[in-house]
DNA sequence: TTCCATTCAATG
DNA sequence: ATTGAATGGAAC
């Protein structure tokens, strides 16, 4: 077993696969599958994994590996094996699935650096580059006015050579440590010889003596009012010893978390529970649904469920959607778990994140809270998975792997024999169709913990404001509750749907929208060339002058941003005092906490934000949730839509009243009589369940269908929609009689970065071999990739259409 | 012949 | 993805 079988770091499709290194002696004990390599590549040097070991290749000869980067593996054989399901199932390279499981600073950088190989001149431009150095950066070159050739020539005349160099980014951060010398007699002794001025190192001596145990550096310091310099003497006398630790990085305070137990649970919720605990004890995987409605206490399900795991001492995960938007959640698992919780998010830096992911590797920590990639956690003995908020689409990861959280999570259940469960207020179609249809278990938790009813939602047709004469995009009604929580001194949330700024079309008279005839998903606005396009169909029409329903001329195209709405707010209602919370203002790290706190803190009356203002915020003064254009999202070009607008307008709604303070919702509309939000204002999802998998069976949407998005992107517009058409075709003589190939078509987005883009989608029901023929395909078009900067991807079970 | 840009196959 | 080598045309 001398042989490495290792899988390196370079995206492309001829490298996917593995490559044979000899194993050196030295590194013939310590090498173990899962640990990062450095490996000689062609002529340079790159990162890889450690796959497999063999003791035979079929290559006779073999280079060594030059250098081993972990002293423990960094992916267990159980994450090795899912990285290439995961590379299989999404149609993407194993190492592109290998690297996604790892915190960034586990990324290998890549340096050059030329080293000059002779005492003797060189060349006058090189000789000044070098400036005395014998070693210099690539980038100074390249800064330089020396062409390659001249470094070429230089090469080949070997006066220099050019070293090819693997970084690794880690950063261990460490903390310096102040004690004693075991010997504290010594300590006494030059106390007793101490000169009457030294008066700090007295003072230091008789604290050590006191306190013999280690102590922070700069905390001493600080407590003891004196200098590092101080400090120093009596290390160089050899009394006190200085050690630097590494110590993790701690993004949240412990210390000031109180322990909470298990409460007392609700029938409806210990109904919930049982069978998932029943699992968990039996050691079975399967999937549970738990739909509970907003505020009937689906985490206090999650915790107790773990805790039987953490009884048993196995692991587990959760999932949370943008976590740093839910530090509520954060903190009670802190709180019911204590130190045995790490957490995985966004907001963290690279290195908190490194260190958060350390804690889980060594099993210091038991529990794992986190976003879509803590689906990953290396845990080795998991006991249950559970993915909160089930529905949202951030599980979807967008670039390559593009894999679903939600895919791995049940691949994981299986393979480690435990339950998975998702939770939701709204689940997705896709998951209650398969607890309908008993692949999974459905669980419901129907009534509030508090016994409160929903907040009431107040439906208001716009159009009825706009024939009223009230052009502003404040209804009346909405205007009005507004001034009295001001009043009343309550809080108001305002959510702009602004997701809606892909244009659509919409009479404002009569709230008809233009759709494509086809595939009745609205038809978006192209400015540039005046057309309603489809984006589905490749359908297009000409932009109307009248709404083709009611003849009027107030057919607009729609769109605005929540800096308008702010403006507008403030001269409707010049007392209110409004916190705006968008991209534009949430930019900077930690601004997300500072302005939800700034609102909690009741520095504002109103915040007004877009999307991400709509889940898992918990404020108790909020007795009034406005949201300005619930139809925004309906008219996307994508047949969620109506299931988005569903959810969106759900979760909203459980913002209000939360606690003492009765709530009220009210959501302004141009299309009050469209199922998704006449049933979300009544909190009917059954029927929105039922209504929404009938428009799905009829226009042959998931989850009757799978989709495959494929998307080309060439700088030239001929050879992209060439290329789809031939995709399509090769695609067509393939599949099943039932798939169904839609396009070519432009994306969405039809010129990216100087890149027009052609899209199809595939719709099937059953085509076991679809992944081989999509790689063949692939095959055939390599060379084009490689050679003419041709671009493929492939989205299986895509969430963006674009 | 020298210089430079582009293409191309190979990477264990 | 990145490389050195091959290729071929323009500049000297």
């Amino acid at each position: 077993m001398n042989i490495a079988n290792v899988i390196v770091d370079v995206p492309a499709s001829s490298i996917n696969q593995t490559f044979d290194y000899l194993i050196p002696d030295r590194f013939q004990d310590i090498l173990t599958n899962g640990m990062r390599v450095i490996v000689p590549f062609g002529p340079r040097k790159v990162m890889g994994f450690v796959v497999g070991k063999t003791s035979e290749s079929n290559f006779s000869k073999l280079k060594e590996i030059h250098d081993v980067l972990d002293l423990t593996p960094v992916l267990t054989e159980e994450l090795l094996d899912l990285g290439k399901w995961v590379a299989n199932d999404t149609i993407s390279f194993y190492i592109t699935a290998l690297q996604a499981m790892l915190p960034q600073v586990l990324k290998a950088q890549y340096k050059k650096e030329i080293v000059r190989m002779t005492a003797g001149d060189l060349s006058n431009e090189l000789e000044s580059l070098f400036a005395g150095r014998d070693v210099i950066t690539f980038e100074e070159f390249e800064a330089s006015a020396l062409t390659y050739y001249q470094l070429q020539k230089a090469i080949q005349d070997g006066d220099i050579s050019i070293e090819y160099l693997v970084k690794s980014k880690i950063t261990k951060k460490h903390l310096t440590m102040i004690k004693p010398v075991s010997e504290l007699h010594l300590l006494e002794e030059s106390l007793q010889d101490l000169s009457k001025s030294a008066k700090k190192q007295e003072q230091l001596l008789k604290y050590f003596l006191e306190n013999p145990e280690p102590v922070e550096k700069q905390s001493l310091l600080k407590k003891l009012q004196t200098t590092s310099s101080t400090l120093k003497t009596l290390i160089d006398k050899s009394l006190l010893v200085s050690d630097k630790v590494e110590v993790y990085r701690n993004p949240y305070d412990d210390d000031s978390i109180s322990r909470t137990t298990a409460l007392e649970l609700t029938e409806q919720q210990k109904t919930a529970l049982t069978p998932i605990k029943e699992k968990v004890n039996s050691e079975e995987h399967d999937v549970f649904l738990l739909h509970g409605v907003t505020g009937s206490g689906k985490t206090e399900v999650y915790l107790q469920a773990i805790q039987d795991v953490i009884r048993k001492e196995k692991e587990a995960i959760v999932l949370v959607p943008e976590i740093s938007l839910t530090p509520q959640m954060v903190k009670r698992f802190k709180e019911r778990f204590g130190s045995k919780v790490a957490v995985m998010h966004s907001a963290l830096s690279a290195g908190e994140k490194y260190d958060e992911w350390r804690r889980i590797q060594r099993k210091e920590v038991q529990v794992v809270v986190g976003a879509r990639s803590a689906i990953f956690a290396p845990f080795e003995n998991i006991g249950i998975i559970i993915i909160d908020e089930e529905h949202e689409t951030t599980y979807k990861q967008d670039d390559q792997p593009r894999y679903h959280a939600r895919d791995i999570a049940i691949y994981r259940g299986k393979t480690h024999k435990c339950p998975v469960v998702l939770g939701s207020a709204t689940p997705t179609l896709e998951s209650y169709a398969r607890a309908q249809k008993g692949v999974y278990q459905l669980a419901t938790l129907s009534k509030r913990t508090n016994d409160k009813a929903m907040p009431k939602v107040e439906v208001v047709d716009m159009r009825e404001e706009l024939h009223a004469g009230n052009r502003t995009m404040f209804s009346r009604s909405l205007k009005e509750r507004i001034e009295q929580c001001i009043e009343k001194e309550e809080q108001i949330v305002l959510l702009l749907n602004r997701r809606g700024y892909s244009t659509f079309v919409m009479c404002r008279d009569c709230g008809h929208v233009k759709e494509c005839p086809h595939c009745d998903i609205a038809l978006t606005y192209h400015k540039n060339s005046n057309q309603l396009k489809c984006h589905y169909c490749s359908y297009e029409e000409l932009m109307p002058k009248v709404c083709p329903e009611c003849e009027s001329d107030l057919i607009r195209y729609f769109g605005t941003g929540t800096q308008k709405v702010e403006e507008a707010l403030t001269q409707l209602i010049p007392q209110a005092e409004v916190i705006r919370m968008d991209v534009d203002t949430t930019r900077r790290k930690g601004s997300h906490e500072k302005l939800l706190n700034q609102f909690a803190n009741k520095e504002a009356d109103i915040l007004l934000g877009t999307q991400m203002i709509a889940k898992g915020l918990d404020f108790d003064n909020v007795t009034l949730v406005g949201v300005l254009t619930a139809d925004s999202m309906l008219h996307l070009p994508d047949f969620r839509s109506s299931e988005k607008t569903f959810q969106l307008l759900t979760q909203v709604s459980g913002r209000a009243g939360r606690h003492k303070l009765t709530g009220e919702v009210i959501v302004q509309t141009y299309t009050p009589d469209h199922y998704s939000i006449e049933l979300a204002s009544v909190y009917n999802f059954e029927d929105f369940y039922a209504k929404e998998m009938n428009m799905r069976r009829t226009f042959q949407y998931p989850p009757y269908v799978f989709l495959v998005l494929i998307t080309v992107s060439h700088p030239n517009k001929i050879k992209v929609a060439q290329t789809t058409q031939q995709i399509v075709q090769l695609l067509m003589s393939n599949i099943q009689k039932d798939t169904v190939v839609l396009g070519p078509t432009p994306s969405p987005m039809p010129r990216m970065k100087d890149r027009y883009r052609y899209q199809c989608m595939i719709k099937y029901r059953n085509e076991p071999q679809l992944r081989v023929y999509i790689n063949k395909i692939l095959d055939q078009f390599a060379d084009d990739v490689r050679k003419n900067d041709l671009l493929i991807t492939v989205d299986m079970q895509p969430y963006h259409l674009m």
